[in-house]
DNA sequence: TTGAAAGCGTTACCAT
DNA sequence: ATGGTAACGCTTTCAA
C-alpha cells in the first residue's frame, strides 16, 4: 500500500498510475469537471490529496497553456524604494485586496534593467499593472512585445489603459489656497522634478529626464496659480529630492527653513514631506500655522492623524490600487481613468 | 531579412535557426560562458537582443532545471493585511532589500487556504520565508513536502533554520518600567491572544488556539512582570484584537479608557495600537503621561516622530528582514537566531 | 566547440 | 465518459 508519507514526486503520471486512470483523467479532474463524472472526480481528488498530489505543477502548466495566474506589478523602482512610501503602500493594499479576491497572485517587478539581464521575466505575469514609469524604459518595451492586458497608472503608454489623478488639479487648488493664506515666500517641496528648471536638488544627480510628469505637472500647477496671484516661485525656493523618504524630507526641510528670507509657506509633494517640514518646524519652534503653512499631497491616513493635522491634497490611493487590479483583471469592462483630487483643509494651511 | 519588428514567437529554436547555430550553443550563450568563445557568445547575446529574444521561458526553464529563482514570502494572513501593519512592511523592506542585492524575485504568499486549492503555489518558489505562522497550518505541510530551504520567522518550525526576536525580554522590561511609573491599574490592549485567558475580545470570534506565540510569550511576560511588582492584571483589563489595524486600536482605546476604574497605564502589543491609544487619549484629554502611561511595540519610526514620542519595545524590524532573507539564500552559513530587542523609554512612559 | 535528441509535467486534441 | 499522445520551450548528456 503506498502511503503519503512516501512521497516519491507525485505527478499526474504517476498518481493516475496508481489510481488506475489515465492522465488526461487526472488532469480533467483538475482543470474540466464537466469531462468526467462527478463520481469519479471526487475519488480523484480525494486521492490525490491523500497522495500529496496537491495540483498540475505550475511551471508545467504554464509552459503548457501560455498562462500563470499571476499579475506583475511593475514598479518604478526597486522594491525596497515602494516599501518606503506611504502612499505606494496603500496602493498595494488595494491591489492586493482585489486580487486577494480574484485570487490571482502577484508579483512585484522592479523597474530596474539589471533585474532582467538574460532573464525573461517579463514572461511571467499573464497580464502587467505599470505602477509609474519603470526607472529603465526599455523594460517597458519587453512587456509590450509580450502583448498582454497593461493597465498604467500614473502615466500613458499609448494604446494602453490608463488610470491617473487629477494632480494639476489638487496641486492647482493648494497653491491657490496657499497663496491666498500668507504673502510670504512659498517654497516647494517636490519629489524628482523635471530639469526645465533649475532648482535646489538634494542630491547631486543628473535631474532626470526620463517620465517625471506627476511631479511636473504639480509643478506647472503651483506656477499657474502663483502666476495667478501675482507671485512667483523662484528657482531657487524649489527643492527636489530623488526619493520620498522621511530622512530626505527632514534632510530638504532644515535647508529650507534655513533659507533667508525664510518661507511662510511650503508646498509639499508628499504627505511624507509635508509632516518632516512639521516636525523640523516643531524643533525650530515655529508655529504652525500662524508663522509657516505647509500644505502635503496624497492625502495618506498619518496626514489626519498628525497634530496639527496636516492640509493636503487627497488623491484615492486606496481605490486606485483596488480599480488598477479590476481594470487589469478586466479590461475589456474600462476606458481610461482620471481620478479627482481633493484639498482637504485642515489645521497645518 | 528578419528584423525585429516582425516578432514571431522567439524561442531558442527559431533564433537557432536565424543565427545557424544549434539550440544547445544558444542555451550555452545564456548560460554556460565557458562552454562557447567569448567571440560566439557575444554574437548570439547580441543578435538575440535585436530579435527580440530576451532569455530563455521561465516555465520552460524552471520545468527543466527544476528551479526558479524566486523567494516565497509565506505571509501569516491574506497580502492586504500585511500592507496594513507598519512592523510588517519593515520587514518586508528589509527582505526586499537583501533579494533586491541577489536578483532573486519575491512572491508574496497569502497565509490561507483558499488560495491553494487544486493549485500546487507552493512549488513555485525555490526558498521559503515563513513570516508568521500561517493562518492555516496546512499550508506549511505542503511547503515541506518540497524539500526547499525554509526560514521561519517569529515562530519556530521543527528542524527548520528560525529567526525571532526576544519578546519574553522585551515585553517584561516593558512592564516592569510601567509598573514602576504607575500604581494604578495597568491595561493590556494585545493582538491575537491566546485562549487561555479569558478576556475583552474585540472580535465575536472564537478566540483561535492557532500558535500565537508572540503575543502569548509577550503577555506572560507582562504577568510576571505584574507579579514580582505585587500587581495582576486582570482578565477584563485585557483587550485582544485580531488585526493590528488603526481602527481596531481606536475601537479598544475606547474601550478601555471607559472602563472604571480607569486604567493609568497601557501596554500595548504594537505601536500602531499605543498611537492609536494616544491619539484617544489626546480626544479625550487625559494627559500623558501624567494621567496615562503608554508603551508599544515594534519601534517603528513612526513611534519617534510622534508628540509625545512613544516609550516602546523597539525590534529591528529591518534587519530580522535582511537576515531572514540572508538566511534563506544561504542556508548552510546560519543557524537560529534570536534577535534583541531594548526598551526605548521616551515620553509616553 | 558544437550538434542531436531525450525528457521535465502538463494539457488538449482526437479517438474510442 | 475516458484514454493515447503530441507538443509546449528548455537544458543537458553524449557524441562528434
Amino acid at each position: 500500500m503506498r502511503k503519503s508519507t512516501e512521497h516519491r514526486k507525485m505527478t499526474v503520471k504517476t498518481v493516475a498510475a496508481i489510481l488506475g486512470v489515465s492522465t488526461a483523467t487526472v488532469s480533467n479532474a483538475f482543470n474540466r469537471p464537466d469531462q468526467l463524472s462527478v463520481k469519479l472526480r471526487e475519488r480523484i481528488l480525494n486521492e490525490c490529496s491523500l497522495l500529496g498530489y496537491y495540483g498540475p505543477n505550475p511551471a508545467a502548466r504554464s509552459l503548457r497553456t501560455g498562462a500563470t495566474g499571476v499579475v506583475g506589478i511593475m514598479l518604478a523602482e526597486h522594491l525596497a524604494y515602494n516599501f518606503t512610501d506611504p502612499c505606494a503602500i496603500e496602493f498595494l493594499q488595494g491591489v492586493a485586496e482585489e486580487l486577494d479576491a480574484a485570487q490571482v497572485n502577484m508579483l512585484l517587478m522592479p523597474g530596474r534593467q539589471e533585474f532582467y539581464k538574460e532573464k525573461s521575466l517579463e514572461a511571467i505575469p499573464d497580464r502587467y499593472i505599470l505602477y509609474g514609469p519603470p526607472r529603465d524604459l526599455e523594460i517597458i518595451n519587453r512587456i509590450e512585445t509580450q502583448r498582454k492586458p497593461i493597465v498604467t497608472v500614473d502615466f500613458n503608454l499609448p494604446d494602453h489603459l490608463a488610470l491617473n489623478v487629477d494632480n494639476y488639479g489638487g496641486a492647482y487648488r493648494a497653491a491657490k489656497h496657499l497663496f491666498e493664506q500668507t504673502s510670504g515666500p512659498v517654497a516647494v517641496l517636490g519629489i524628482r522634478l523635471c530639469d526645465s528648471v533649475k532648482l535646489q536638488t538634494m542630491e547631486n544627480q543628473q535631474t532626470n529626464s526620463r517620465s517625471l510628469s506627476v511631479s511636473c505637472q504639480r509643478l506647472d500647477a503651483y506656477q499657474t496659480a502663483a502666476a495667478e496671484t501675482g507671485r512667483l516661485i523662484p528657482d531657487n525656493y524649489i527643492w527636489s529630492s530623488d526619493e520620498n523618504t522621511w530622512s530626505n524630507g527632514i534632510k530638504a526641510a532644515k535647508e529650507i527653513l534655513a533659507t533667508k528670507p525664510r518661507p511662510t509657506g511650503i508646498l509639499c509633494m508628499s504627505d511624507q514631506f509635508a509632516l518632516a517640514a512639521l516636525h523640523v518646524a516643531r524643533s525650530m519652534k515655529i508655529s504652525i500655522p500662524e508663522e509657516l503653512k505647509i500644505i502635503g499631497f496624497d492625502g495618506t491616513p498619518e496626514s489626519k492623524r498628525h497634530h496639527p493635522e496636516l492640509t493636503t491634497v487627497y488623491q484615492p490611493s486606496l481605490d486606485k490600487g483596488k480599480l488598477a487590479a479590476q481594470m487589469v483583471l478586466n479590461p475589456g469592462n474600462y476606458k481610461s481613468i482620471m481620478l479627482p483630487t481633493e484639498l482637504k483643509i485642515r489645521e497645518s494651511a
